[in-house]
DNA sequence: CTTGACTCTGGTCTATAGTCAAGGGTTTAG
DNA sequence: CTAAACCCTTGACTATAGACCAGAGTCAAG
């Protein structure tokens, strides 16, 4: 057929694997395509556009079901652009903190890495010893 | 006893769940303990420092099986500091990666945002737009 | 008509770092 | 002595995003 796909061809057109397709499909986030009489699948050609669009989500670091709520959005007639700016902030929000745990954690480790000049047996090592040092009782102000 | 600990004493010293402290067991990062008559696991006192560096590495990025390996090296005779500087060089490494990782992707939502003034319907969010784009054959030079 | 390529379902498996429950035995405080 | 609190093992379960496999049916090319 000129106008339709069968999972494979899908798959190579959208660059997903077979198995992330019927993933998807068992998790909701694309609809259950029509089967042939031998209970093929048979995608129409925009069912590309949506995986696509699952993809492209994910680099931007949106979870599976993250991007089920876009998609469900914006087949919802009464939503607004607004809800789709909210979970776009949501998620920059969500970034962030994690970008500022990671900084916090490369800081220590360089200071650390620091602290040792990587040279003699490893019974001085600074950097175990900051580790085996219990500071559970350090300020906190 | 004086000088020994069960594994709900233990617990509460360092600040983990009994189930950690029998899952880093089974784990190999910290030694089987000898047992009571009636199979009690008893700690001695030091065993809370051992939890407590899992801890505070765990808080630095390391995972369990990283971890390990450091513990690995502090025990052994012939590793030296330099060895262990170069994991804590590699781990910087990897935060940094995991840190432009997520940067890319913030640049990219936040842009995104900036595109949409969160009025009207959906049917012409520029986030969603943008996401639905096939952008596959863009240009990468 | 047969072989290879494709598809189907259902189920298991991966990594990570544990948590929780069931069904026992043990120890301690009152 | 008894009840609460503790401990034991084994095994299943959580979230995430699929990968992989077996066994069976189907389709296309030569």
């Amino acid at each position: 057929m000129l106008h339709s796909l069968t999972i494979g061809k899908l798959a190579k057109k959208a660059d997903v694997s077979i198995d992330s397709i019927r993933f998807y499909e068992r998790r909701g986030l694309i609809a259950e395509p029509t089967r042939t009489e031998s209970n093929y699948r048979v995608y129409p050609l925009e069912a590309a556009d949506r995986l696509r669009f699952i993809k492209k989500a994910q680099r931007l670091g949106f979870s599976l079901g993250e991007i089920q709520e876009l998609l469900e959005l914006s087949h919802d007639p009464v939503a607004s652009k607004a809800d789709v700016k909210a979970k776009t902030e949501e998620k920059i929000e969500d970034i962030r903190g994690k970008i500022q745990d990671l900084s916090r954690m490369l800081k220590a480790l360089e200071q650390l890495d620091e602290s040792c000049d990587g040279h003699g047996p490893i019974a001085e090592c600074p950097i175990l010893k900051a580790l085996a040092t219990d500071d559970s009782h350090e300020c906190h102000h």
